[in-house]
DNA sequence: TCACCTCCATACGGCACCGTATGGTGCTGT
DNA sequence: ACAGCACCATACGGTGCCGTATGGAGGTGA
């Protein structure tokens, strides 16, 4: 690989994101991981922020669109589309989160807008799944808060104490079997 | 206020930490918030590694232990225990989040450590009460990792997308009815 | 083949933070 | 009142990252 492309930096960016937080995107360090030197980083971006500011946008393209589009091609019932969801994403190979990284710097304007639109964005579509399965509007969107809560903690969990979660194949089907029951439960 | 102490020191770090991660944990940057100069902070530690543990120590001991403590010493059975400390936790004026800054850094090596015993810790705490209310042993587990996650989810989305969250006295009342009632239903 | 444009390496100045060295100030005991 | 110590300010060198300047290498069209 001679020379580089934008997608080349951004890609790097992200691998740099999500296990070294936003202060990891920085151009020297990831220069030296794509073997090549500042000038390059600083031919296709203006500035830091140039960089970053693509990083988050294919993030929201890479991480939202993409996983929503994947459940919703696959077809099958709301029940069995929000069971493919969380088997998804609460799975241990759904690889490093990125979201763990932004969420905890979103004091930064540029990520907290972007990590806005995305938690708007799933929690919306929960939400429509919950109510396509019989919850009212207003208590769909509770549990639609309270499902991406869930899948944000365990996130972190996953990340942090992964020694906490349940380890063998059985218990990690029982603990999916029990999130998704304790979601759907009746309401009072 | 002449002269500092070792605890001025962490307290000013803890707030830090609360608004800029990790990394504004940094000496001189806290020296000028101090009101003092980096002298000071190299007589009470050795160097800055020396004064992130001692905070991190300080933060196990104030917002773990002072939160469960409080919570058994008003007494009540366990279900009014759980919503007591529900309520509290999930209360928006519980303040911010150090966790959340520190979940995200979880790969320094003492961050990890430390936050692996506070989780562990509340985790083990919030099953006994769960097994208090008559869940069995493994399904207590469960659930008590469930609900430590909705904590954990819930108190990203406070600080990076509060809007999503029910916003009036009643809203928040429903909330946390419906998170506990979801919380404590039948399993399978 | 020669001019040109794209992409990149190298070298530089600047800033923020770390950690050290050293001297100074005010309290404390005697 | 003076010695000694606890506490702190000041000044310095070192490091890692940002952003700029500039020249050079390799492909492309006339």
């Amino acid at each position: 690989m001679r020379r580089r492309t934008r997608d080349d930096w951004t890609a790097a960016a992200l691998e740099a994101l999500a296990d070294g937080g936003l202060a990891a995107v920085a151009i020297e360090p990831l220069a030296a991981r794509v073997g090549a030197t500042k000038g390059s980083a600083y031919w296709h971006f203006p500035n830091r922020e140039a960089l970053v500011t693509a990083t988050l946008e294919r993030w929201e393209r890479d991480h939202t669109e993409a996983v929503i589009d994947m459940v919703e091609a696959e077809g099958g019932d709301p029940a069995t589309r929000l069971r493919r969801l969380f088997g998804a994403v609460l799975d241990p190979a759904h690889g490093p989160h990125v979201e763990l990284a932004l969420l905890s710097t979103s004091d930064d304007p540029l990520v907290a807008a972007a990590v806005s639109r995305v938690n708007e964005r799933r929690i919306g579509y929960l939400a429509r799944l919950l109510g396509q399965l019989g919850f009212a509007r207003a208590q769909a969107r509770r549990r639609a808060v309270l499902a991406y809560s869930v899948y944000l903690g365990q996130a972190q969990l996953m990340r942090a104490t992964p020694g906490v979660l349940p380890q063998g194949k059985a218990a990690r089907r029982a603990h999916l079997d029990d999130v998704l029951t304790t979601m759907l439960a009746a309401p009072v």
